[in-house]
DNA sequence: AGGTGCTTGTGAACGCTGGATACAAACCTC
DNA sequence: GAGGTTTGTATCCAGCGTTCACAAGCACCT
């Protein structure tokens, strides 16, 4: 293969529907890798992901050119190259608050290393919990008090809230308190957070709601089939 | 209060992003009504889920007239309003394929039962899981085999799949045969179903890339904040 | 009884992101 | 060197959602 410019383009002009599929694509790529496929089409990659062709094309296009026109993608080069434009060489810091069944399923979570993530620190209210040791990929990590969540905080750049609703909002407070601008919330309640900080919020109870109304719906008018 | 007459417009005209909000509404009225508050505003409901009051009022306009002109709404009425709407008076079945940490976490997930929801059935792969009790909100269901999937999806409305990314194509094509058309998924996979089935995917690590992407460009541009 | 001040409900315009199409450029193979 | 294949992109379109602004309506006060 000749050798390649890195095109990185600025990222701002990327349209955040774009930035929500190529974790999507890098996915993908990673399990083409793991079968030892080391070109793909355009079209191969795009029903793997979910997606058309087109869009795609469309969506790799704003970050640059990697493919090879009459041949398709090097899966290695493509998947580093988005790898590389999403910045997962350096790993961020996270951090989980509660650590219910919820806040455990995410620090055993597979899939966060390879993504580029380390989690640094667990903080929880519940004397039972706090003190123990849970197992987060290759090491383990103590459960610390809540009072300690600024202190841990220190080392992170992302914040997860797996608290219970009710503690939601404090805990948030907390995290923006010691400088994290960067959170992810599974609490069923919306967040109040001074502007410049992120808040991406995960509702297990709304979501299923949603599915529910779909189905509902689908039962009711046998005859519609959407996409 | 005056009698009222339920408004209850066609269901299929709805945009799908007024039904995806829906759900937070009633959050938010679970809240005001545990908290005693028996009139609120549109502004008022408005900042507590998080979006505008004239956003809120077009939303709550494509199902019917709820609210008092001067007053604002009331709350057990509008509660009762939007959770018939969504049909939540009447249960639907939810089976959860997969048993691991996130499989415990979503069976014991309290807000399931509130939202409308029974959890009638759990399925698993590995043999030490088959056979243990799960506590689901008031009572505790077994973990049943996954040859038995047939047999528990056939009470089921909605299936949940909480496996590992290998199985979940797998768990997916299992539940479509046994008759399930709306699939909630949590692996890390795009899942290949027949047309008329709905699947709703979430997948972690994604949800925190896209985070961390933002984040990292934040971090870069110091100067930029957006809402 | 009438006026006043809110708040809802909605009509219309706007912005815009995203999706589809089609075609030209480029590369490999024969 | 020709042909076939696939990418990259320019252009257009359409549909959705949001926002603005105002009329309709209710309660309360005088």
């Amino acid at each position: 293969m000749s050798l390649r410019i890195a095109p990185s383009r600025a990222r701002d002009e990327v349209p955040s529907a774009t930035v929500e599929r190529l974790p999507v694509y890098l996915h993908a790529l990673d399990r083409l890798r793991a079968s030892g496929i080391a070109t793909v089409s355009s079209a191969d990659l795009a029903e793997r992901s979910g997606v058309t062709s087109a869009k795609l094309r469309k969506d790799l296009s704003h970050l640059g050119s990697f493919g090879t026109r009459g041949v398709g993608y090097d899966v290695e080069f493509l998947h580093r190259s988005i790898a590389d434009w999403l910045g997962v060489h350096e790993p961020l810091g996270v951090v989980i608050v509660g650590l219910g069944n919820l806040g455990h399923a995410l620090a055993t979570y597979r899939g966060f290393a390879p993504g580029g993530f380390r989690i640094v620190g667990l903080v929880d209210v519940d004397p039972d919990v706090v003190g123990t040791d849970v197992p987060c990929g290759e090491h383990s990590l103590p459960v610390r008090p809540l009072a300690d969540l600024a202190e841990v905080a220190a080392s992170a750049q992302i914040g997860v809230i797996a608290t219970p609703g009710s503690a939601a909002q404090d805990a948030c407070d907390r995290l923006v308190a010691a400088g994290i601008t960067h959170i992810l919330s599974f609490a069923p309640r919306f967040l109040a957070v001074p502007s410049g900080v992120q808040v991406r919020a995960i509702d297990l109870g709304v979501e299923l709601q949603i599915l529910a109304f779909r189905q509902r719906q689908a039962a009711h008018e046998p005859g519609a089939v959407s996409a």
